[in-house]
DNA sequence: GCCGCAGTAAACAAGT
DNA sequence: CACTTGTTTACTGCGG
């Protein structure tokens, strides 16, 4: 049951700190509990007690984002008050901290937002040194802001439509609703569709934040092994499923078609086989009427049910494989149809011929009330015995529980009757493909006998062969078809941990049922086997499960993402390299889901890069640190080299620009002689390096300087705002604003980002529409100050009254004017013409193309600022305001076959192609550049790549800024500039977390901008 | 086309 | 024996 994804012990055991005290209610976005990273990466060994972990299942996702597999055997199960969590009426709950704490760990809120398994983690006791600080030193990650802030109000301001974009420039909307918090969350539906599904998933992600760490392998309870993290991770609410289902609704069924798994296939397993393994043999009995009030649901219209396993389960490769049962007469055909009718009709045997929209997609349920003998095989995954009826289980996922008789929203597979004491979903079973057995989710309050073992709720058990359940007052038995318990099929499971096993998953596990007795009398010798096999795989994510925001690979380079990690996370001694892995994870959620390899490129990684080395020797492995000398040597190159360059650029603009003022000044005159042999030459020369000098102008000043204008504008903003604190302490209103900010910036990045926009939406929303971005700010005002104070301030400021008083000084290097000529020439020149959901938009685009402040704004501009940039650079597209520019819409759309180059160029890249640089070692650098200080304080004006790199996660920096502000907040809540000289190293890797905080890691070079804020 | 860099994969060895 | 860790090598793709 164990299949946690990861299966590395000390990574799983980390995760599993992180997620074991997962507070009952995880907020997407916003966990009251502070949870030091650091400190939980340090806890290798401890083990969560009782720690429910999510399975999450599989859903394989190529090492570069692409999806590998689409096969999901839906962990659908889940726990309920995971269930409840996600539930949007619980949001307001969730904002509100839980321990009533007013301090917001800014730090726990990034893991909690950003890795659910954060979540998990207690806050009393996560809130350790690093956060206990965050009095002071608040870091704002955007990872740490709730990625969805539950406000109709705030949603709606985020919204970028093109039909969106008024919105989001116009405040009159805004201004009509009132922001309280309570309405929050209210409706999820109202926000944008992929917002909402972005909530949904984080919602679940929360829910599985466990699995990573999940315990390699589970505990078992008499031969059963509980799964919490299954349970959790693959239990999710069906409801909740289905919702995620509905969402990807077509693309599950176009996967699920692939990887359809025809009852054909299943090795047919003899009608004898059927009568041995069921006692009850007869499962003719009437299905459910027979047993009174057993019922197998008819209510559930089968094709929901087809639909949910559908898209559940939509294996391409994993073909789990039916076995026969003998009772029944249905040809295979027959049998995929006869599903719905089943379903369908109650108390009936499903017929042949009968066709469903979706039965040949996937078998289902069905009850046999047949007499065995006198009907033929049926082809089955398992069936359940009931004392008056038998259930085949023809799909991979079976809800039983009881059927409400009003309540027709309920839909269960198997009625277990009105007793009160079984739930309406009571318990599941569905196949778990990570570990290749059918699996039994406890919904029910009430839990559930599972050979004689009391399995509470939201406990997930393995299900093995002639596995005795009781729900309530009713008894069955699971009993797998014989095919299963072949040894063949043993074989597979237990071979899991190879590759060969892990590519027969991929492939074509045939019946991957456990290995269970080959001799049906001994289910728990099966037990024993399916030990082995305990180690899945990893867990493949389905795309619904993964977060949005996670789909995409990140644009670090391997490089970058170690310097990150390391100094986030290191101590002097380093750290191990499970370690690392874990926190990779923490910062790049990315590789929570994706499947396993990067492990590999990360050791290659650590062993060649200079950057990194061994520190000290911990049992077999080495303690992993970072060469700061060679990395500030590497970094003082870079800057050397980007500096000649943009010299060289510049002296280039200049020769082109004196060239030009003489042609003007004689036009007649050809070209001056100074180069008519050379023309050519000259113009390349001039072309390149004005590109660099560009490049290097923009990256540095422009995009610094737009970033570090709007998160002046920002923080003026909210100070103004909040110049009514309503009595709320300074470290109150330091918390609130730093939340406030954090969520503006990481709402409004994202926002933009899902809509592909790419540039510093935040510079071209100050710029444009400073009063929408006021509101904005109100709104995240409100919304931070009712979680912070726990709702007893629902309001701290009127949006109402939200004004822009600030003038935005654009710096005057900016071009202003045309969003497409302004865009800086690197910019412009890349081609990435879609911005992955990873990609953080680029703030230098954007500020550049932004046009200088405009007094009116055109709603319908927003787009022209964030478009993707090849379209920035076409005037066209610019210049006509089309609502909603075909680039922008991709989103979600799909989850990024492979992190283009593009994107990572573009995101990070872009900065660093001045540099030419490898990314990683861009990003090393600039991570190191925190390590040298000089490096960063220089860096910001610089180096051009830098710059980029800030601008690219404007957020990050942004957010940097923020624990700035706070920080300043808190002191005086003055804005002055004035940054206490911050010791680089110190301060990035341990004094706050935040310095080096995922959002750093997010915006590609943490350090850079960290520091740069820092400096600035 | 060459070169360098980065990413990926694999093989292998060594340690636990 | 299985797994992790670390090293090395080879290959590929991209960009300059």
């Amino acid at each position: 049951m164990d299949t946690i994804e990861h299966n590395n012990n000390e990574d799983d055991i980390r995760t599993n700190v992180l997620s074991a005290t997962k507070g009952e209610n995880v907020s997407p976005g916003v966990t009251g509990s502070s949870i030091n990273e650091s400190d939980v990466l340090r806890k290798p060994s401890v083990e969560s007690p009782g720690t429910a972990q999510i399975n999450k299942d599989e859903l394989v996702f190529a090492h570069d984002g692409r999806l590998k597999e689409s096969s999901v055997e839906a962990p659908i199960v889940r726990n309920n008050s995971q269930q409840e969590q996600h539930d949007p009426s619980d949001a307001p709950e969730q904002l509100s901290e839980p321990e009533g704490t007013v301090e917001v760990h800014f730090e726990a809120l990034r893991n909690a937002s950003d890795n659910n398994e954060n979540e998990d983690v207690n806050s009393s006791d996560q809130n350790s040194s690093d956060h206990e600080d965050t009095g002071t030193n608040v870091s704002l990650n955007i990872d740490e802001l709730p990625d969805n802030l539950y406000n109709d109000d705030f949603s709606k301001l985020l919204e970028f439509d093109s039909k969106n974009d008024d919105v989001l420039f116009n405040d009159h909307n805004i201004l009509n609703h009132d922001i309280a918090t309570d309405d929050i969350n209210k409706d999820i539906s109202l926000i944008d569709p992929q917002v909402s599904a972005t909530l949904r998933e984080h919602t679940e992600e929360d829910v599985d934040q466990g699995k990573d760490g999940s315990s390699p392998r589970d505990t078992t309870v008499n031969g059963i092994e509980e799964n919490d993290n299954k349970s959790e991770g693959n239990s999710h609410s069906s409801d909740d499923a289905i919702e995620k289902q509905s969402i990807s609704e077509d693309i599950e069924k176009l996967t699920f078609k692939e990887s359809t798994v025809s009852p054909t296939q299943g090795t047919p397993v003899k009608a004898t086989e059927h009568e041995t393994l069921n006692d009850d043999a007869n499962d003719a009995s009437p299905r459910s009427k027979s047993t009174g009030d057993l019922e197998v649901n008819k209510d559930t219209p089968a094709s929901i049910i087809h639909e949910k396993n559908n898209l559940l389960y939509p294996h391409r490769n994993n073909s789990l494989t039916p076995g026969t049962f003998k009772p029944h007469e249905l040809s295979n055909q027959n049998i995929q149809n006869s599903n719905l009718d089943v379903n369908t009709k109650e108390g009936q045997i499903a017929k042949s011929g009968q066709t469903a929209p979706d039965s040949n997609i996937n078998p289902s349920t069905t009850i046999n009330t047949t007499i065995p003998e006198e009907q033929p095989t049926i082809f089955a995954y398992a069936r359940l015995d009931f004392q008056s009826f038998t259930f085949y289980v023809q799909t991979l996922h079976a809800i039983i529980g009881r059927r409400s008789e009003n309540d027709f929203t309920h839909k269960v597979d198997v009625n277990l009757g009105p007793s009160k004491s079984i739930s309406r979903r009571h318990a599941q079973i569905f196949y778990n493909f990570g570990t290749g057995r059918f699996e039994l989710s406890i919904i029910g309050k009430n839990g559930a006998f599972v050979d004689d073992v009391f399995v509470e709720r939201g406990n997930t058990v393995p299900l093995k062969n002639k596995t005795k359940i009781q729900i309530g007052q009713i008894p069955f038995q699971f009993v797998l078809p014989e095919s299963e318990k072949s040894p063949a099929a043993e074989k597979i499971t237990d071979s899991t941990s190879t590759k060969a096993a892990k590519a027969a998953v991929k492939k074509e596990p045939k019946v991957k049922t456990e290995p269970s007795q080959p001799k049906k009398k001994q289910p728990k010798p099966a037990a024993k086997k399916e030990k082995k096999p305990a180690k899945v795989p990893k867990k493949v994510y389905t795309i619904d499960e993964i977060p949005v925001e996670y789909r995409t690979k990140p644009t670090f380079s391997y490089s970058a993402m170690l310097t990150t990690c390391i100094r986030k996370y290191s101590t002097e001694k380093g750290m191990s390299l499970s370690e690392i892995y874990s926190g990779i994870r923490e910062l790049f959620p990315y590789y929570k889901y994706c499947p396993d390899g990067w492990q590999s490129s990360v050791r290659h990684n650590l062993s060649l890069n200079k950057s990194f080395r061994k520190v000290s020797k911990e049992g077999k492995g080495w303690l992993w640190g970072l060469d700061e000398e060679y990395i500030a040597e590497r970094e003082r190159q870079k800057k050397k080299q980007a500096e000649t360059a943009a010299a060289k650029a510049q002296a280039a603009q200049l020769r082109i620009e004196q060239q030009q003022q003489q042609q003007k000044a004689r036009p007649k005159k050809t070209v001056k002689a100074n180069n008519n042999t050379n023309s050519n030459d000259t113009k390349k020369q001039n072309i390149s390096q004005t590109l660099a000098a560009n490049r290097a102008r923009a990256s540095s000043s422009n995009q610094g300087n737009d970033h570090q204008r709007t998160m002046k504008y920002l923080q003026e903003q909210l100070m103004i705002l909040t110049k009514d604190r309503k009595g709320l302490p300074k470290q109150t209103i330091a918390n609130i604003l730093t939340q406030a900010l954090a969520m503006t910036i990481n709402q409004v990045t994202q926002a933009a980002k899902n809509k592909g926009i790419t540039g510093n939406p935040l510079t071209a929303l100050m710029d444009k529409n400073p009063q929408h971005l006021n509101l904005i700010l109100a709104a995240a005002v409100n919304a931070a100050t009712a979680k912070i104070t726990n709702g007893k301030i629902k309001q701290l400021v009127d949006p109402k009254s939200t004004t822009t008083t600030t003038n935005i000084s654009k710096p005057v290097s900016k071009p202003t004017k045309s969003t497409s000529k302004s865009v800086s020439p690197g910019v412009s020149t890349e081609k990435v013409p879609i911005v992955s959901a990873n990609e953080p938009i680029r703030p230098s685009t954007a500020s550049t193309a932004v046009p200088t402040s405009t007094p009116s704004f055109d709603p319908t501009s927003l787009s022209r600022f964030f478009q993707p940039r090849q379209q920035a650079t076409r005037p066209t597209h610019v210049t006509t305001p089309s609502p909603t520019p075909p680039l922008m819409a991709k989103n979600n759309t799909s989850i990024p076959q492979k992190r283009t180059h593009d994107e990572t160029s573009s995101s990070e890249g872009e900065s660093s192609s001045d540099d030419n640089t490898s990314d990683d070692d861009d990003d090393e650098e600039d991570s190191s550049g925190d390590e040298s200080s000089e490096d960063e304080s220089s860096e910001d004006e610089s180096s051009g790549s830098e710059s980029g790199e800030n601008n690219e996660t404007v957020d990050d920096g942004d957010k940097d800024k923020l624990r700035l502000n706070h920080d300043k907040i808190e002191d005086d809540t003055k804005l002055e500039e004035e940054e206490s000289a911050d010791s680089n190293e110190n301060s990035s890797s341990e004094s706050d977390d935040t310095n080096i905080n995922v959002n750093d890691i997010a915006g590609n070079k943490v350090g850079n901008d960290s520091d740069e804020d820092m400096n600035d």
